[in-house]
DNA sequence: CTGAAAGCGCTTACAG
DNA sequence: CTGAAAGCGCTTACAG
């Protein structure tokens, strides 16, 4: 691989000079510049990111917090990312969060502290107090999406708004005995967003002179919802309609009607979350709420604070919703020109506005039987 | 952040055995390692892996090329290759594949060119000639997983013998008028793997006297295959069986029967491949190819190459299965102690033997009506 | 506009 | 077993 003093030596300049004409920073003679771009092509030359990373301090990679596990929702978010990353000459790394205790640890005190990104995208995922303060300790700028502690700055859309949105769907069609299922660990047990959709169910059906909904826990794959519904559709009174807390749990509650002989939304009308692309093909209403945009908002935003020049003036607005680095793709022949960065302090716990989310109608909801 | 010299100096040593204290390589007094390693911790000092990897010439990352788009198939190797890296202490570099022609350009002639990795594990995408080409100049080990160019080393299963056990299935239950819809783009177009199991599918069905079997080209989503056998479905002779190239074109294939009216197995047979989770709700039979371990195995396997010692004698056996490196989960309270690695030269086009599949017979399948 | 030199924070022969 | 010094390959004040 040709080094930096190769091209140097070839063009007849100095390094110093190669680095600026490639990078796109200081002063270079438009001539020199081309010459030095030129030969660069020619021996296939790219800084290395290490000795770039040493020198600056800046990484240009993004470490992404997620448990890839098996779902829908998370790979699409992470596919957001990195389609706003890698324009802008960042790389991304993955930190796919497990349960095993000592596979986390070994994240949170070693593979972070290694100072290998330059910020963290921490999506959805139950950290303890003692990881949060691990993660905030890190010195990074740490953005989240819809994250469990009030403490991570993030990006979330209102879960009790869309949990309300859906209940007032199910209200309206003339439902009383609905059920939710989700992984809320309990009323009142946190803010995290099954929690809070919980929560806005509760809230809902108490507005609605319903004060103690039925609710199932369960963990959040098809096959728990098809569980937890079967459960619900063998009890006294059986809900008429389930709000499932994700998509992926209410496809399992139209397998588990299916299967009970039961009609949806004849016998049985289901509402989920998330906006999944088999939504449509099951005839799932659901509220949508525009996974891969997240990710891509979620990227913007830390795209934001990265390159915020540390102005002296402090912006009293906080660096709001999307505007961001305008779409400057770099130039792809040679070496990404960046926006040297200084991390900026992050202020707002809450960023900017919640997302938005949608009530997108279709086959599994009607007025129930009688 | 403490440097370095703050553990040194407050350990009472050189900079030099604070270093060789903590990643393991060189002797230390075992008293001296102990005082070290408690500075160390104290100060919550961890190696800059910027810097390391300078001085060392080892990123201890691994770059992943994949394409994320919503498969299911993607997302669950990603987690298996994730689980096996993490305890290794190698992160991961996510490459998200898009078909913007600019993107995949920066991505082959710069970000991969940055020496940010110490190895590219490369899943399923079509990539062009010259993009292969750009990938083997890269100088770093290169393991593929069912990959489409015979060039890239790759771990792979037999994806012909895959489309004739599905095949072979259908036969045995009867069915003559089998067709397949997959994304081959024609028969004998390449040796990927929509095209292998094409190949397949035609041999199996040749060799039992259907010369010109049906097959339908489409994309991998199950909108897709909804699509391709709605189309199916309303030909002269409809398919009394499909062999669906995955599982969610698969799932497609069963929604579109249902949309006509049609009960499957009763009416229509429908086999996949893959092993969705999703597959067991849906009753369907399948291929499973276990994707989780096909993960696991294509980490293992890099895993082998980055940390095989150079040993004089090339080994006359390649590399092989998953024998790897043994299970050593790297001390976790302080650095990551490292077998120092040569990249070896990598020789075989097609690794140890073929990665396992097996048929997973549900109510999808059945023998035809008539 | 251009270059020599120092420095980023580690690791590793080399010498003791 | 331990340390001083050079070096990894860039970038960036500083000086011209």
């Amino acid at each position: 691989m040709a080094g930096i003093d190769d091209v140097a030596r070839r063009a007849g300049v100095s390094a110093t000079t190669v680095s600026r004409a490639l990078s796109g920073r200081g002063r270079v003679s438009e001539k020199t510049r081309e010459r030095v771009r030129r030969v660069a092509d020619e021996l296939g030359y790219v800084a290395s990111a290490t000795a770039a990373s040493l020198a600056t301090g800046q990484t240009m990679s993004v470490g992404v917090l997620v448990s890839l596990t098996g779902r829908w929702y998370f790979a699409t978010v992470l596919d957001g990312i990195a389609a706003r990353l890698a324009p802008h000459g960042y790389d991304l790394t993955l930190y796919d969060l497990t349960d095993d205790a000592a596979q986390r640890q070994l994240l949170f005190e070693t593979s972070l502290r290694r100072g290998r990104v330059d910020g963290i995208l921490a999506l959805t995922v139950t950290l303890s107090d003692d990881e949060i303060d691990a993660l905030l300790g890190l010195g990074l700028p740490v953005v989240g999406l819809g994250t469990p502690s009030p403490r991570v700055p993030a990006l979330r859309v209102d879960d009790r708004a869309v949990a309300r949105a859906a209940v007032a769907h199910l209200l309206a069609l003339g439902h009383r005995r609905i059920a939710h299922i989700g992984n809320s660990k309990g009323p009142g047990a946190g803010c995290d967003v099954p929690t809070q959709r919980h929560d806005g169910f509760v809230e809902a059906m108490t507005d609605a002179g319903v004060p103690c909904p039925v609710f199932v826990q369960t963990d959040f794959t098809v096959a728990d919802g098809r569980r937890a519904t079967l459960e619900l559709l063998q009890r006294e009174e059986p809900p008429t309609a389930i709000f499932a807390a994700s998509d992926e749990l209410a496809f399992g509650a139209i397998f588990a009607a299916r299967e009970r002989g039961l009609r949806v939304p004849d016998d049985l009308s289901i509402v989920g979350v998330d906006g999944h692309e088999m939504g449509e093909l099951f005839g799932l209403t659901t509220i949508d709420q525009f996974p891969r945009r997240q990710g891509e908002r979620a990227a913007e935003h830390m795209l934001a604070l990265l390159t915020a020049t540390d102005d002296p003036t402090p912006p009293a607005a906080p660096p709001a919703t999307v505007p961001v680095v305008p779409a400057r793709v770099p130039d792809i022949s040679t070496t990404v020109p960046v926006i040297p960065a200084r991390v900026p302090a992050i202020s707002a716990t809450v960023l900017s506005e919640p997302l938005p989310f949608e009530l997108v109608t279709r086959t599994s909801t009607a007025p129930p039987a009688e």
